[in-house]
DNA sequence: GCTTATTTATACTGAGCGGTACATAAATCA
DNA sequence: TGATTTATGTACCGCTCAGTATAAATAAGC
């Protein structure tokens, strides 16, 4: 592959932003944050677009994003090819987005682990077992993380894309690490424990786990895997 | 994606296997083991088949499966496609059989590594050295591991690529597993560590700087990785 | 009711895809 | 030398691909 065309970029659709951000309409302000919807003008769209992505992850997050068509997108969104390129723009730009609303779920399922404020050896569990459920989860099978899928796929074409899973691979080390950290300084891990060298094998037992799943290891494996890498880490 | 068409086997083509297999030809002798090749019969073909798998694991370990076209994988081994069908089948065979010949290198690798017989510590350096001369050589930039590569696509679709992808996963856990208990038995390593839960790990600081190699992070990055877990590895 | 703005729906385009039919070339066998 | 066997080279097939032109639909503004 010698990357296969580069089309030009879609027509600009201005997302609703002034083209006079410094002067407020008197007459219509602004509907209050978290009100009704602002009126738009034309017909309305048949989708949201938070969900439409959510679809669309699903697709990509499956096959990958070359076995991946505009069709199987289609379907699984519910819009036509048409809508779908004015709504994301193209493929690329639409995976592009795809990634982050995953990353964004990722978070977000972390982060109410990390609020949860335990003790190290079951907070890693308690993630772990987060993790599991995202990586076996799917209609067609284990899907394994979509991290590292994009990593062994796209990234290594798109700048961009690397750039994002990059940002992905290093956020997941610093949750770890401020993991052990915290842990440190609860005495929960010696003092001569390495905090860093220990969130990277954290990271690491996670992407072993992702490409395991990915190739139908039975969960009980995994989990068996997980608690080993546990016992050591949560050591020191 | 749901698969998208299973057009029908190729014509098989015996490989010189004689139809009568009870009865050795006694005029034409088989050439002496390691002889000169075995005069066959029509136009010699132009390729050497190892070489051409190797220019085939090079497309395929830098783009995957499904951007790889048979255009590509022509041009990287100079036959045209009728000889590529020819000599090893449709795309999916000739995935099959490159990913073989990748696993018999990286295994013929690590056995080097290993009949060299040294302290665990060194010995593990070693190991993930060789590791990342593979991952972070080929021309298109880092191509990081076949074994994650192939995971992370076809094996999800493919029972037999999955198959061969399980297999390559645990070869690779049995190797460090082997490695940790030698040194165990010789007291390089504390009685309580479990050897098969050290090789995990192992395998996952494999996993994890093939994905971070696939995504360009520089080595010296992924050798404090490395030495890292083996510091944490070889402690027991 | 008419204009304007926005989205949906249909149908199309040119290119690339995996795979193959067929003719040609180069070797052995008789 | 001519038949046979095997591999190569060209050109083609039907299909799918990503992307788009165009028209119809549905809303607000006036």
């Amino acid at each position: 592959m010698v990357q296969k065309r580069n089309p030009p970029a879609p027509r600009a659709r201005p997302e609703a932003a002034s083209l006079k951000p410094a002067k407020p309409q008197p007459a219509k302000p602004q509907p209050p944050a978290g009100g009704a919807p602002p009126k738009r003008r034309g017909r309305p769209r048949a989708y949201e677009p938070d969900v439409a992505l959510s679809r669309a992850l699903d697709v990509f997050w499956k096959d990958g994003f070359a076995a991946t068509s505009l069709d199987d997108l289609s379907a699984a969104t519910g819009m036509n090819r048409p809508s779908l390129y004015g709504a994301f723009g193209d493929k690329r730009e639409l995976y592009k987005k795809t990634y982050e609303s995953y990353r964004n779920r990722a978070r977000a399922r972390m982060g109410e682990a990390f609020a949860a404020d335990m003790p190290l050896r079951p907070m890693l569990l308690r993630i772990y077992g987060i993790a599991l459920d995202m990586y076996l989860s799917g209609e067609g099978g284990p899907r394994g993380c979509f991290t590292v899928m994009t990593a062994t796929s796209e990234a290594v074409f798109d700048p961009d894309i690397r750039a994002l899973v990059v940002s992905g691979l290093v956020e997941m080390d610093r949750f770890f690490a401020r993991l052990f950290k915290i842990a440190q300084e609860r005495g929960e891990l010696s003092a001569s424990a390495d905090p860093q060298v220990l969130a990277n094998l954290a990271s690491a037992t996670i992407h072993t786990i992702a490409i395991r799943a990915r190739a139908q290891m039975p969960r009980a494996e995994l989990e068996a895997l997980v608690n080993g890498a546990v016992d050591v880490m949560a050591r020191g």
